[in-house]
DNA sequence: TCTGGGGTCCTAGGACCC
DNA sequence: TCTGGGGTCCTAGGACCC
């Protein structure tokens, strides 16, 4: 903390944009968390391929791969895979164990996603980060920012060696950092020598860092933009540094130049804390598309209840009830009505969900889902203040009243 | 009856992230 | 890669208001 925050933020604070922030950006992620997790309370599968599948039931065949440790990967088992691919990739342990033709060695264990452990041990992370760093942004149950500008270039190595080893002493799953000028880059290169890896990269070198990857490492290019990236002949986060801003203007928008200011290592978002969550929602898919009214409102009407105990939970009313209806081959259509104001009624929920519903029931239906939005929190004084402290986004009460005088 | 122009809110869809 | 679940942000068009 004795150390000047930007004593090298000045030096390089001009040097072409390619940080212009003077700020330490620790990225934590991970590794393999979900398996991490199961590893934690089996420790028998320490070593082993794990599987850990959403949408599946032990013994199944649904669903998808949520995550697979890197002994799975070897098999060829990756994120997002049906369940039946991966399992005739890596057959499970107990069916290998009692097949001749199949080897024990080479099968592995499955296990259903169990978010509410999962959370919890995430939880356990998110505590140590926030006992070392003041400003932290969780980004998802495994993920998260730190601000580490106090302990600047010189101290941040082995203040993140030390956040690595405390996470794996106090929580027993290990996690990749990367450390960079700026948000874009610190992510990426955390992903860079997973697992258990740590990647510093200085001020001054992002654009280098950036350079030999490919478009899908920047931070929001994927599947869909990237190939159009690459019609365009821009194939490496280095091209597309270089690109003609017009052209991927045009192209994309907003978003084309704010991939290309990443590229370039121009990212000029400050780590911010946490926000509150803007939905919340539940979705289901059936074994296959169902045209039955009865098994479609049926499941519908769980997601609702659902939903609404979440938010019951978290004290969160909300303004706005929507619902998913995915039709085969994949077309997503959503529907949402918005009340006149904020609620929290059960029933309402589920109501409106149905007769959202209504025009697709009968129709094939492959996976359907609710949502509420337009949150607000019960917790943060009057309702009257609500507005002024949603917009806000950080501020305490002070503030709202503040905003409240000036009206 | 036609003509502006600006602003806000709402819904729907798409792309992306983990 | 025949496609799971939970989110975020952006854009576009329409309604409505002044």
């Amino acid at each position: 903390m004795e150390r000047l925050p930007d004593e090298n933020g000045s030096w390089f604070g001009d040097s072409g944009g390619d940080d212009a922030v003077a700020q330490v950006v620790c990225h934590v992620d991970m590794d393999c968390f979900y398996a991490a997790c199961e590893r934690l309370r089996e420790p028998a599968l320490r070593g082993e391929p794990v599987v850990v599948g959403m949408g599946y039931e032990p013994g199944a065949t649904d669903g998808a791969v949520a995550t697979a440790s890197y002994e799975a990967r070897e098999y060829g088992v990756e994120s997002a895979q049906a369940i039946s691919t991966a399992l005739e990739a890596l057959p499970r342990k107990i069916e290998a164990a009692t097949d001749p033709d199949l080897s024990v060695e080479d099968a592995g264990f499955y296990r259903p996603v169990d978010l509410d452990f999962y959370e919890s041990v995430g939880a356990e992370v998110k505590t140590l980060l926030h006992e070392r760093a003041g400003t932290v942004r969780e980004v998802s149950i495994d993920e998260a920012y730190l601000d580490a500008s106090g302990v600047g270039w010189g101290g941040v190595e082995p203040f993140a060696r030390e956040l690595k080893a405390t996470v794996e002493r106090e929580v027993g799953v290990t996690a990749s950092v990367g450390v960079a000028p700026t948000m874009s880059a610190a992510k990426v290169a955390s992903d860079r020598d997973k697992p258990d890896g740590l990647v510093v990269v200085e001020p001054g070198q992002v654009r280098e860092f950036f350079a030999p990857l490919d478009v899908e490492a920047v931070h929001g290019v994927g599947p869909v933009t990237a190939s159009e990236l690459r019609e365009m002949d821009i194939g490496t986060a280095g091209d597309l540094a270089a690109a003609d801003p017009d052209r991927l203007a045009d192209r994309f928008g907003e978003r084309g130049l704010a991939v290309r200011r990443y590229a370039r290592g121009e990212d000029d978002r400050g780590v911010e804390p946490t926000g509150r969550p803007k939905s919340l929602s539940r979705e289901s898919a059936f074994s296959e598309a169902t045209a039955a009214p009865t098994r479609q409102r049926e499941r519908l009407r769980t997601l609702a209840a659902a939903v609404a105990a979440r938010a019951e939970r978290k004290g969160v009313l909300y303004r706005t009830i929507g619902i998913k209806a995915v039709e085969p081959p994949f077309q997503v259509n959503t529907r949402a009505e918005s009340l006149p104001g904020p609620v929290a009624d059960a029933d309402l929920v589920e109501e409106t969900a149905h007769s959202l519903f209504e025009e697709f029931v009968g129709d094939p239906v492959r996976k359907v889902g609710v949502r509420v939005s337009k949150l607000s929190f019960a917790d943060r004084d009057q309702a009257s203040l609500d507005s002024y402290a949603d917009s806000d986004g950080s501020a305490a009460g002070q503030s709202g009243q503040r905003s409240l005088w000036e009206f």
